[in-house]
DNA sequence: TTGAAAGCGTTACCAC
DNA sequence: GTGGTAACGCTTTCAA
């Protein structure tokens, strides 16, 4: 039973050397097609398993690219990952995935550990990380994204948007429709900081249009999803009448609101304008449907894994890649 | 900057053998602490990295286990996945994760391929495979873990619950509160197997119950989420006045349904009542709440961990073990 | 078209 | 407490 059927156990069965039985079994065009069929039919019958352990030490290439996130419980996330995956797939490099809950220590410790497997990239999300983490990657010699974002000073590769921008939309079409009066729903602190440049960039949109200073309400640690986006409907209670209208940091924060503000007999939009961020499936199906922005987050892990393919393969002549993937303005019924 | 530390280099550099520099990294006691302190600071200082790919090979256990998902760009998914992250990351396990796309014929590209990588289990989710699949599963002395059902004739290990049984507590309920008329809303065909699983429970429970047929409605090729539940109900038109009660495969389609309901004004649960299944997030906080079943996704990601890491440690004496997770019925304002 | 030898970085095993 | 030797399964390189 036990997984003992090497290359030298088919190379004695069928009476070639184990060299031979590599380049069969790897469609080497110099093996005699004879040759070939005998050997994969003998690796079928012993049931032999290649070893990609093996031949990722001797070739100094694990076949690995790492891929960290933050979170795989956010439908966006999940959509970069997958479409990581089939680009990925098509190339033979195999995903090792890490989260790291929003936590730059976290994340650190994730870096170290990926590292060690030796992935022929890496491939980030964000661009704020811990000095240590950089300093893991830079004394590396392998090629670096990140991604969801544009940073200033980026390690290597970015494929990207800029999240404060992204916001300045949906501030003008607030301000467009008469709204004065924001509050911004994100987490607390600066764990997402996606969210945080977000924010920013409500901020200084509504002051650039001559708004009050927009409240940003912390709602709870990151992450932060429907439940909390609820609870903040709920906790603010009366003082929501101070506001005209809710920017939320995502979609599910949105929802949350939302469907708290159904319950509170608020209507929306009447009342109380709601945005959310990401184009969630949620977004279009809602009723009344959320106003949001698509960032493309399948397309996102589509361009990292095209990137990360064209740098390995080498045509990229050591120059810093950089990829827009941009931001539309969904207009919903909520604003 | 290339990864060309060694151990032989960071041995040269204090004087020691590599096989000390080993043990010292380690932290194998036998070593000096004097020895252990100067070797950890000449690799710190060299930076010098582990090569897990190396220790691997040598060791024949390459740290990895196999889990493989129908997708995770699913809430209850990737809930799991979560559960089994932070178990098996406490044993320095790491996962290598694919997902079917739920197809069985991919799913067996996918076990090849990973276990090419020579993982130390491996975990399935569902009861059924390919010939071909069990096969390679069966040739290999690894520990496998079925999760999310009870197959009759399980591989190996099995974490799961019933999920035509799950579904009788939602039929009990609607029957009890006067529905007499309903429509399972899933995906096409047979690829998603627990929701044909649930199908089949509520067909039953509603035959027990003297009620007539229960109308199928494949509402799309697996997967299908909010987007297919709520064009289901388009769909139906005024043919939704046939039923009373709309179960549906999950809480996503559970979610379209009541949203295009609301959209055409038809009053849930009034007119209409609706189930989910899975109690995700939104089942919670949507207005109404969904009725729902809990299945506690992230606990069946700690159970199948754990038992891998109780059968790698050794005391699982053969046995075939098997946990049932269990599932709660989750009263919400929908039915 | 095929084969022999060497070695990738680590550690099990045995000496000392 | 420490070191030497060999080996894990594969492929690069060179030779036939």
């Amino acid at each position: 039973m036990k997984s003992r059927v090497t290359m030298r156990d088919v190379a004695r069965d069928v009476g070639v050397s184990p060299m031979t039985v590599s380049r069969a079994l790897r469609g080497d065009g110099t093996v005699s097609q004879r040759t070939r069929d005998t050997i994969r039919a003998a690796a079928n019958r012993l049931g032999y398993v290649y070893d990609t352990t093996a031949q990722a030490f001797r070739a100094q290439k694990s076949g690995f690219v790492a891929v960290i996130l933050p979170s795989l419980d956010n439908a966006n996330f999940a959509a970069t990952h997958r479409g990581l995956t089939e680009v990925l797939g098509q190339t033979g490099l195999q995903i090792l995935l890490g989260s790291t809950n929003y936590s730059v220590v976290e994340e650190e410790r994730i870096v170290r550990q990926l590292l060690e497997r030796k992935p022929e990239a890496i491939i980030l999300t964000g661009g704020h990380h811990s000095r240590d983490t950089r300093d893991l990657l830079d004394a590396r010699d392998i090629p670096v994204v990140e991604m969801w974002d544009l940073p200033a000073e980026p390690i290597g590769h970015t494929v990207g948007f800029s999240n404060s921008d992204a916001m300045v939309g949906v501030v003008d079409q607030l301000v467009a429709s008469g709204r004065k009066r924001f509050a911004f729903l994100g987490a607390e602190g600066d764990s997402d900081r996606r969210g945080s440049e977000r924010c920013r960039g409500v901020c200084q949109a509504a002051e650039r249009h001559g708004l009050k200073p927009v409240d940003v309400i912390g709602i709870g640690p990151a992450p932060v999803s429907m439940t909390e986006g609820a609870r903040a409907v709920e906790t603010l209670g009366a003082r929501l009448s101070e506001y005209d209208a809710l920017i939320c940091v995502s979609d599910t924060v949105a929802f949350g609101a939302l469907a708290a503000c159904q319950r509170r007999g608020i209507s929306v939009p009447e009342h109380l304008a709601i945005t959310g961020f990401g184009a969630f499936e949620i977004a279009a199906v809602a009723c009344p449907a959320l106003t949001t922005v698509d960032v493309f987050a399948f397309d996102i892990g589509v361009a990292a894994g095209n990137m990360i393919t064209r740098i390995l393969s080498g045509d990229s002549s050591g120059t810093r890649l950089r990829v827009e993937t941009g931001y539309q303005l969904r207009q919903g019924e909520t604003s």
